[in-house]
DNA sequence: GCCGTTTTCGGCCCGACTGTTTTCAGTCG
């Protein structure tokens, strides 16, 4: 784990402690806040030179910080984790449970984890507590078992398709006018929580029946008049809001989040002697002065509409223009794809003509190098081979432009998998690891650096390797790599499936600044794979990445004469 | 604990729903 991960997890202990403790809600929030910048930082902690420079950094933590990269502890942590059972903070993920029933379930009910919390419910202790009756107790239970078998967060690209599928269904019944889903779904994040939707209807008590009922639902959670929630079959939790359509773009806003960006922009409602909630936007005598669009809120309150994408909180208010934010029709080409030469599924021909149904005017061949073996990949003959049949078939088909490529491999040490005159015949050459990919830090960073300072390397695929939830993949020095990228001329890639998203937003964002180009490539191995190109997307935009800066995003001549340049 | 273009002290976003009460605390987003 990657000392910044590890500093996040610090400190959002440090938060659930005293939640716990019954500490100031404010300070629980600061520490909160401190582990999400320090998570969210590209670079690394211990390379940053003035840490109050980071927001929402104070002395305080500035001291804890720093004593945990000279030890490996902060002493104060260590005392207050003795104040209290460890098993608590446990206790604090079941869905239900906050801060003051955990602190009461531990004092007046001896109960220390989640097993003493089981034997609590089993032997009927519980039922003696004031304010707990059968029907919280039982919640209490369902969120323990659901506990054991969800995961906590969905891959988006798990997410939007039952998102979508849910949408179309409900846009279908009879009232339902509007509909759309929010939350960190709409923002675009690598992975979802829960899945956000907002409606309105004339006839809500139908909507609610329906949504309570849709198929795949195993328990609801919420039915209120104006809110809903449900548990799918898969796991995941749905939140249905019915809203006023007048106040449509307030909710949207609202509910889209993030939670620190509606703080920020709530703040600056008040410094405007106005208040801003899920209604719309209200001046000092509470007359409504916006609430129907979300341009609209943005707009009374002197801003630029600002894309759901790069609502984080951080810099997007301070923006004098919002910049125009590549979007799925700015994309001309893919440059990393697979044929049954090595683990795909298409033929050259089929890739091709599934790139022309895109829109592309390019598609490369990029199949893996020797050393894949696990994935068919090409010995230096076959590749010699495959070039000659991609050349064919650029002739024979026409409305696209197929380059001949590979995914050569990245070895551990950064050599290439060809030899260079190999490489020198090729119209692009990806560089990819795919192997030891737990290597440390600093062998990661030069294995990486050299692959991107190679002459014949144009674009550096999936960088880190990482598999969302499975393996966390390398962890170089990113502002580095992202520096001899920009020197280099070397694209960094985002690879669009949904199982990488590698970059991850905030690195693109740490690339761009560093003056690097991005990459964006679906890697398809089948044509289904094409249709994870808007992953790639929602991440490129988080990123605040812009069409210029995307080689994607070049006409043929231009894509063309960037393939020649010399490093 | 953090922060400051009215504040270095006194603020810090705000509402819905549930379960248990009988007017509201706790949790969630």
């Amino acid at each position: 784990m990657s000392v910044n991960r590890e500093l996040a997890k610090v400190f959002e202990k440090f938060a659930t402690i005293l939640e716990i403790s019954g500490a100031n809600a404010f300070k629980i929030n600061a520490h909160i806040k401190v582990a999400r910048v320090i998570e969210d930082l590209v670079e690394d902690i211990a390379a940053v030179e003035d840490l109050s420079s980071l927001p929402g950094v104070g002395k305080s933590s500035i001291a804890k910080i720093k004593e945990y990269l000279k030890t490996g502890e902060i002493k104060e942590l260590g005392v207050l984790l003795d104040s209290i059972p460890a098993g608590l903070l446990d206790l604090m993920q079941v869905q239900g449970l906050g801060p003051k029933t955990v602190r009461r379930l531990w004092q007046e009910m001896n109960v220390v984890d989640i097993p003493t919390l089981k034997e609590a419910i089993a032997d009927g202790r519980l039922e003696s507590m004031p304010r707990m009756g059968m029907k919280t107790i039982s919640n209490i239970a369902d969120s323990l078992a659901f506990l054991e078998v969800a995961s906590k967060r969905t891959r988006i690209g798990d997410a939007m398709p039952i998102a979508e599928m849910i949408i179309d269904t409900l846009l279908a019944i009879q009232g339902v006018s509007k509909i759309e889903f929010a939350g960190s779904l709409r923002r675009g994040k690598d992975t979802i929580g829960d899945i956000d939707i907002l409606a309105t209807t004339t006839k809500p008590e139908l909507l609610a029946q329906s949504f309570c009922t849709f198929e795949g639902v195993i328990k609801v959670l919420v039915r209120g008049d104006t809110k809903c929630a449900v548990r799918l079959v898969c796991g995941m939790q749905v939140d249905l809001r019915i809203v006023e359509e007048n106040a449509f773009g307030a909710a949207l806003m609202y509910f889209t989040g993030s939670k620190e960006h509606n703080i920020m922009v709530r703040e600056l409602a008040i410094k405007q002697n106005m208040k801003l909630n899920e209604y719309g936007l209200f001046d000092s005598t509470e007359t409504c002065v916006a609430s129907k669009t979300e341009r609209s809120l943005y707009e009374n309150l002197g801003l630029q509409y600002i894309p759901p994408e790069i609502r984080e909180g951080k810099q997007e208010l301070a923006l004098e223009e919002t910049p125009k934010l590549i979007q799925l029709k700015d994309i001309l080409s893919d440059l990393h794809d697979h044929t049954i030469a090595s683990d795909g599924h298409l033929t050259i021909v089929e890739l091709a003509e599934e790139a022309k149904k895109r829109g592309f005017h390019t598609i490369a061949v990029t199949d893996h190098s020797q050393s894949s073996v696990q994935a068919n990949g090409l010995s230096p003959e076959r590749l010699v081979q495959h070039i000659s049949e991609i050349k064919k078939a650029n002739e024979e088909i026409s409305g696209i432009n197929i380059l001949a490529g590979s995914e050569v491999d990245i070895h551990s040490d950064g050599r290439l998998d060809y030899e260079d005159d190999l490489l020198a015949q090729l119209d692009i050459v990806v560089a990819s690891p795919h192997s030891a990919l737990k290597q440390d830090s600093s062998k990661a960073t030069a294995r990486l650096l050299k692959a991107i300072e190679h002459p014949l390397v144009h674009i550096i695929g999936h960088p880190t390797g990482r598999v969302i939830g499975k393996r966390p993949g390398l962890d170089p020095d990113m502002p580095t790599l992202f520096a001899a990228a920009a020197a280099c001329n070397t694209a960094m890639e985002i690879n669009a499936n949904s199982w990488r998203l590698d970059l991850r937003d905030t690195q693109v964002h740490a690339a761009i600044d560093a003056g690097a180009l991005i990459s964006i490539n679906t890697d398809a191995h089948a044509a289904c794979d094409f249709d994870q190109l808007r992953y790639g997307i929602l991440t490129a935009r988080r990123g605040w990445l812009t069409p210029e800066k995307c080689i994607n995003c070049f006409s043929f001549d231009h894509l063309r004469a960037w393939l020649a340049r010399s490093c």
